[in-house]
DNA sequence: CAGAATCTAACCTATAACGTAAGATTAATT
DNA sequence: AATTAATCTTACGTTATAGGTTAGATTCTG
């Protein structure tokens, strides 16, 4: 393929993992996803490493970073094993990001209206004096009696 | 078929789950957690409630939509059973609403972030055209190079 | 050759709010 | 009374993700 950096050093697990902030465990399962490629090893051998694994571990983390779930990353990835033009993988990741970002639109939406009802039950609160009371005798009183679903009917002689 | 109002005042746990829209499992789960008062019964009775009951179920409905778990409504409930006045409960609900919102607005800074930095992703997803040669050769004439971390470097001889 | 590092395999964890099943009992209906 | 329906208690299961944590064996390093 291509030739690798003149200075192509070969790491063990653990060196690896502390180059690239992860544990040892989320390398190998990685590899057991097939997020990461298994090194060749004849026998029992160690694993060893090259700088190439580093930048795929990190641009794991990165895609992590974005949101995406392991699953993901992997789909991705396989996608990119089987199409040399890289074309079908960007398309995906394309899709993934448009797909989180319509979900974060979302739940921005959410987000602000739940902000709001809460706003407003905070005054609330902060107005009304007797949380037990409610609902109650003090209905009668409440300013936000007609806003309230437990308000109880003031008419009703108890 | 039954005859609501004064005559029938007690309900069986599965026409109080009906009303309020819940399921049995969690009408008695509630109890569990002292958040429903346990009926009072003799022997091995079935349970009997009011529309007291349907009341509070509804509350604790109502205070889950603003987002507060069961532990909390359950502190929030068991304040209320020693505090007749209702001014502990009512400073514990405003504090946990003060709470929410914060974590709300704090959720809601780091979701723009994200939905900027997604969006800058995605445009330059568009952009460049070799996903899987990144990082590697096409890095020299990438736009981005410079805003890149995996950027390899073609200049800087080692 | 001691002791670190690594190996595989397999189970464990956290999180909340219930779901579900078993087997027995109680209530309602016919 | 008999049958059916509802309810009872107890207790384990669920859901998902991304690893953590042993254990005991093996390999590598100094």
């Amino acid at each position: 393929m291509e030739t690798k950096g003149v200075t192509e050093k070969y790491q063990r697990i653990g060196e690896l993992a502390k180059e690239a902030g992860v544990t040892v465990r989320t390398i190998r399962y990685y590899e057991e996803l097939d997020l990461l490629e298994a090194p060749k090893r004849k026998n029992s051998e160690h694993r060893r490493y090259t700088k190439k694994d580093l930048v795929y571990l990190l641009r794991i983390k990165q895609l992590k970073e974005y949101g995406l779930t392991l699953g993901e990353i992997a789909e991705i990835i396989s996608l990119a094993k089987d199409d040399p033009s890289g074309e079908k993988p960007r398309q995906k990741l394309l899709f993934r990001y448009r797909d989180k970002l319509k979900q974060a639109l979302e739940k921005k939406d959410k987000l602000n209206s739940y902000i709001s009802e809460l706003r407003w039950h905070i005054d609330q609160l902060e107005e009304v004096g007797h949380f037990q009371a409610c609902p109650g005798e003090e209905c009668r009183y409440c300013k936000y009696r007609d806003l309230c679903q437990f308000a109880v009917e003031n008419r009703s002689p108890e």
